[in-house]
DNA sequence: GCGACCGGTTGAAACGTTTCAACGCCGTCG
DNA sequence: CGACGGCGTTGAAACGTTTCAACCGGTCGC
């Protein structure tokens, strides 16, 4: 029950409690016999110096804090991977992960600021950062170190870390237009989100790079879900002359897109081709092409600039962009697991009939 | 950049600092006026006490670890929604959640033991425990509080927490049975792990009470996954006569049978049922009817029984079983989303007329 | 032969709390 | 009027580390 100290250490090897603390921390300034001696006792007794006790005299704390999203809106759809990558990667700078969610009743702003004045955390992690993200102005205002996963426009500079959904999104549809495809439609959030928007533009930009005119007809607006990419698709079918492909921002919309689709009796990867965004586990389950985050780069480099702001707030804060990766499943023509349906293309012919004004 | 100190308030309130901590820890001590005072500065200062002090003089780390489990085997789909729960309960008792995972070279045991040595929490949360964990060995063996989802064969008594598998199968079999079908498989996983066994016992037991007799044919064994499912839909379809309805111990069998039965055409709800467990996202998506784990209420007890090992070791652990809820949906037959085919059967006799030997 | 220096070690202070024995004051009782 | 109690407050110790000035014994240089 009780746990053993650096003072049982000492007691048992004949030294000070300094020494035992210096052949732990600073082993070049002990004699080496000494040394021997001590971490002899040291693995006999399984010591392992107190978290807490030498957190209170480096006023450090060994933790970050990561504050748990809200549920509802949880773009982040990857959260598992991102917090087992993030552990992993904290582990051997001898940090760990705390989450932390606001008490009821309180802001997620006033949740950051308690555990700042409680000493609760070295440094935070942020994610889904949006433009002029408040949590940014808090944080570099007081000057606490931290971390985003995403860009913001913030007046103060700031470490981040992002994804190039710019171009992650333009390999999607440079893959689509090598398989012929040449009107492409994009299912995106609406304007005003930090990473919606930089998908958009890549859409655009592979667009016209490639000599192909971006038609705003083909670019439809909805919130996340899959019932909006359903909404979607039907919007798009009803088209003069419908997409034959559909790049979407999110894996949730590309899955309504495609199940709408498929309840129309289109053959996807042949008559639709569909990628997505995030490669969540249900849009690789129905065969959705989609662009990947590559999480444990990203966390990687979210630690390594954490740990620099904890050890050198003054310095400039860095910050890296990272390239996602097209992961190429059936859904945008791959492989095609299902037997073809010859009567496709009349099914999609009779839902426009039935509903076109 | 100076955090503001117990010190800095008694100094501007004008009393010492065991004044200043008695009003916040044992208000009845102090005369009314003084607390006043105090509260007043307190409040101004934003006064929150230092969490690694208090902890140091409490031996008391207010955390509690929870050791995110291994990717691959993943089972426990649910891990998002299970730790917004548990950090959102954990909260109001003053505790926050550290996640952690074995150095690189570590064991999952090490790891643990390692915590524990460096005083890195209070206690632990342990989940997909299975028969006999060695985890159960270690933590009961040295008498640190800890808390399991999932009961085991110990010989030690712990606290747990469990959601009674067998009876939501139970459920599950009893909404077929209640919409005729007479011929219902299990898909469960290979014999030897807790969960997995008490979710086949409540299938029988189900069947039995009905007045059905199990029949051994129409339980198919296999490893968690989509692809498994699949496999088992198959070897079920070409029974003499095919099961009208399939039961799973987990969502990603059910889709694999969900997925391949309607790859050979088959109506969901009208050719088969079937059910899954977990509720997963992935599962409501393509309208799986599927047990419920209900987290919020398991986690609420989760968080209670370990506050209570952590106040009182020497208190009998309790324990708690929980009922989960079953979620119906179209794949049961709740409402058909999709439009009769006709031709359905056919399909099934074809591929049966192909496939058997 | 003496002071300076150097490597190794020690002891004490400090980190920010809580706890608790002791103290001072005031009113009450004998 | 003195002893006693009770209430409110204080001061110091303790929690387990790290850090750092000081110390000690030995060696080197002059």
């Amino acid at each position: 029950m009780a746990r053993t100290t650096i003072k049982d250490v000492s007691e048992r090897a004949g030294v000070s409690v300094g020494t035992v603390s210096n052949v732990l921390n600073a082993p070049h300034r002990v004699a080496p016999d000494t040394r021997e001696r001590v971490l002899q006792v040291v693995s006999e007794l399984g010591y392992r110096p107190n978290r807490t006790a030498r957190g209170l005299q480096a006023r450090r704390t060994y933790l970050i804090g990561y504050l748990l999203p809200a549920r509802e809106l949880n773009v982040n759809t990857a959260l598992d991977s991102f917090l087992h990558e993030l552990v992993s990667t904290a582990s051997p700078h001898g940090l760990e992960v705390v989450l932390f969610a606001p008490q009821p009743g309180q802001t997620e702003l006033e949740g950051y600021r308690d555990l700042i004045r409680r000493g609760g955390v070295d440094g935070f992690v942020l994610s889904e950062t949006n433009y002029d993200d408040p949590r940014i102005a808090l944080l570099a205002g007081v000057g606490f170190p931290f971390v985003s996963f995403g860009r913001s426009l913030a007046r103060d500079p700031f470490a981040w870390v992002d994804v190039d959904g710019a171009t992650g999104i333009g390999d999607a549809v440079r893959h689509l237009l090598g398989a012929g495809h040449r009107r492409i439609a994009l299912v995106a959030w609406p304007e005003g989100s930090e990473s919606g928007d930089d998908r958009v533009a890549g859409y655009r930009r592979a667009l016209t790079r490639a000599g192909v005119t971006p038609d705003p007809r083909l670019e439809v607006r909805c919130l996340n879900g899959v019932d909006q990419g359903k909404e979607a698709w039907r919007r798009l079918s009803l088209l003069d002359s419908p997409p034959t492909a559909v790049v979407a921002v999110q894996d949730q919309l590309a899955i309504g897109v495609l199940l709408e689709a498929q309840s129309m009796a289109l053959q996807l990867g042949v008559d639709l081709a569909v990628t997505g965004f995030d490669d969540t586990p249900a849009g690789a389950l129905l065969g959705l092409s989609s662009v990947r985050q590559p999480l444990r780069d990203v966390c990687r480099l979210l630690v390594e600039h954490l740990v620099h702001r904890i050890e050198d707030p003054w310095a400039d804060p860095g910050h890296d962009l990272v390239r996602p990766e097209l992961v190429i499943r059936s859904s945008s023509g791959a492989d095609v697991i299902n037997s073809p349906r010859p009567w496709a293309r009349s099914e999609l012919h009779r839902y426009r009939r039935r509903h076109r004004r």
